[in-house]
DNA sequence: TCTATTTTTTGGAATGATTACAGTTTTCAG
DNA sequence: CTGAAAACTGTAATCATTCCAAAAAATAGA
């Protein structure tokens, strides 16, 4: 007997799934095939920008049948549960970044591609007053570029 | 005589008129009357934060009759024509800011609405250096507030 | 393990901002 | 004033995302 398990196509260790599924419950959200399987995408190897179309797409070609309504909601919920964050720089797509650390980005416009900055590689000094009675919620840095002709 | 011209509802002056026409046509654009009456709004009393939607009612509410679509193609080409600019921070809505100077933003997420920050409020220093083959287009910061509870 | 209850998932319809389009109107040059 | 080019208009189309009601899966208790 071996020590992984099918997720329709893809293999997971249960060692992976059982990591997967701790995260999941500590974020307080029950383990379910499609959760499982979009958490392996997305956090099995390194930080990833990922739109929801394209989280869709990945899951199909790893032979996961899972509907495009669902990878939106799970990618919503993984939002609000705090697995996940969005990045906002294109108002065609939406961005999901699981990279939870405060840090910034390059945005690369006409490749609608993502790269992240990490916090210490900016230094953003003497920020203003917030008008009063507002609170910060995020201080964004987003150095946009474009391919060099 | 007078020394205004009827643009449906609005008055402009003859002057404002002539002022409006050469910023559209420094810009490259033909001086047409929804031009020029969106421009009198966009331009007419100070910098600002403007959506389509919005614009389109501020148009109806003086009273001049103009189409959204319109609305959007002259926005668009103002922006293309170096007049206006985008501020991408909701996914719901695009922004055109009539400031084109160097600055950013305070974005009000729940009442979706923006603030301007000079650039020498905010101090960006020691910038990363950018991937090799492209250019830096713009860096933008954007402060994200919610209202205080 | 079986069953009832709650939570998820699903496919398709609905939404909402924006764009495309084709016909009409306006602008502009001569 | 006239003809050609550019703009405007209303409506249809698009596209990402959300909504919804029915079906499926997960969970708790017996």
């Amino acid at each position: 007997m071996r020590d992984v398990q099918d997720i329709n196509e893809i293999e997971l260790t249960t060692d992976q799934q059982n990591l997967l599924s701790r995260r999941l419950r500590d974020a307080g959200l029950r383990t379910t095939r499609p959760r499982l399987v979009l958490a392996h995408l997305l956090f099995g190897n390194g930080n990833r920008h990922v739109t929801a179309e394209k989280l869709y797409e990945e899951a199909r070609a790893v032979g996961v049948s899972v509907s495009l309504a669902t990878v939106y909601n799970t990618l919503n919920q993984f939002c609000d549960a705090g697995l996940l964050r969005e990045v906002i720089v294109d108002h065609a797509r939406n961005y999901f970044d699981t990279n939870l650390q405060d840090h910034h980005h390059f945005y690369i416009e006409n490749e609608a591609r993502l790269i992240d900055i990490a916090a210490d590689d900016v230094n953003v000094a003497r920020l203003p007053q917030s008008p009063d009675g507002y609170d910060v919620d995020m201080v964004e840095v987003i150095i946009r570029l474009n391919k060099a002709d």
